[in-house]
DNA sequence: GATTGCGCTGAACGGCTGTTCAATTAAGCT
DNA sequence: AGCTTAATTGAACAGCCGTTCAGCGCAATC
């Protein structure tokens, strides 16, 4: 036996991705196998291996892609106005982004440590980016006597901290709709930095 | 070869918690393995069974004496006050314990999509008694119209995701002092309750 | 100094790991 | 219809996994 009827690179590679998605989100990369991935696609476990290199860049591609898309959108959603306007465009943008995706969310900050350390290192670059663009709003706001805030740095940590925690109780069919999840975060967010309603 | 000198159970058994505690935090729980447990300690792998039924014991016992060591500390550093003297109490408080206990806290909230269902479970009711007291305090200070605030109960997540943060980027040799970072997370949690300084 | 038993070793168990590859099949092209 | 080639199988590789246990050596007790 070999080559199924019907089968192809273009439907099995997504396949394997997103069933390595999946399980690593559930299970954790470590606990997860190649046969058990191989087993969701509906193949044998030789076969992944026209798909990715191995186990690690199946993991670290996952993860690479996942934040390269998080900072072109983010990108995209950049607006002109003062930095109360820019805080706020970046909080629903953030929480927005993070609620569609909340197994890349997941594996992207729970599966650093599996990495290895070039790769861990490529991962934190894009992050340390990604950081930055809310850095600078503060800093920004900070200094244009818009925000009342003490540690910049600080507060940067604190509010990824806040809305990435987002993604690790909301869903879907929950009590609140993403738009009102967004309205109480975002009110938080504008009061930690000073800014009464 | 078997008893090697001056060895012994009490001595034997801390190292084991330690080890693992160090190991599973430094590469997760799936990723550690008994003999890498065992060599750290300078034993065989078969002597950890002196000390544990299995590897999965190994990692609840840490993380339930974890969150009921939490619970009791905090229960000591309850005060007497208005809701606003409470929020200041907990949140340094839950800096304070977090920063001196990294790799236990780390482990307590990556570690567990690794337990079986009914140690998470039961690990999930611990950390629910320490959010319920948070909630509590946010419940009361704005009944009181102390604090301004939107859904109690995101703001309760948004809070403990921010101040559990502090212990993924804190460093004992880093920029800022353990009590100015509890000043500047303070600062931010009371402004986002909107009580303006 | 003999005896007891704790703490440990080292080997063994069955099973699973990531990865490779020759063989095989089926799809697409001529 | 024949040919090429992409896609997959299934077996094999060496090695590690958690766990068990008979046996051994040392410390403490009598």
């Amino acid at each position: 036996m070999a080559r199924k009827q019907g089968s192809h690179s273009e439907i099995t590679g997504p396949k394997v991705r997103q069933a390595a998605l999946q399980l690593f989100a559930r299970f954790g990369y470590a606990a997860v196998s190649m046969r058990q991935i191989a087993g969701e696609v509906g193949v044998q476990a030789g076969a992944l291996y026209n798909y990715t290199a191995d186990k690690q860049s199946l993991l670290f591609d996952l993860m690479r892609e996942h934040m390269e898309a998080l900072l072109a959108a983010r990108k995209e959603a950049v607006i002109a106005g003062d930095a109360l306007a820019q805080l706020e465009a970046f909080t629903r943008f953030h929480i927005a982004y993070h609620l569609e995706r909340p197994e890349l969310v997941f594996i992207s900050y729970m599966e650093l440590r599996n990495l290895e350390p070039e790769n861990f290192a490529a991962i934190e670059r894009l992050r340390k980016a990604y950081e930055d663009e809310l850095e600078t709003i503060l800093q920004r706001g900070a200094h244009a006597g818009v925000f009342v805030l003490g540690d910049t740095k600080i507060a940067t940590l604190a509010l990824i901290a806040m809305l990435t925690g987002v993604s690790g109780w909301y869903r879907k069919d929950g009590r609140l709709p993403a738009s009102e999840v967004a309205d109480q975060y975002w009110d938080l967010v504008r009061k930690s930095v000073g800014v009464v309603g």
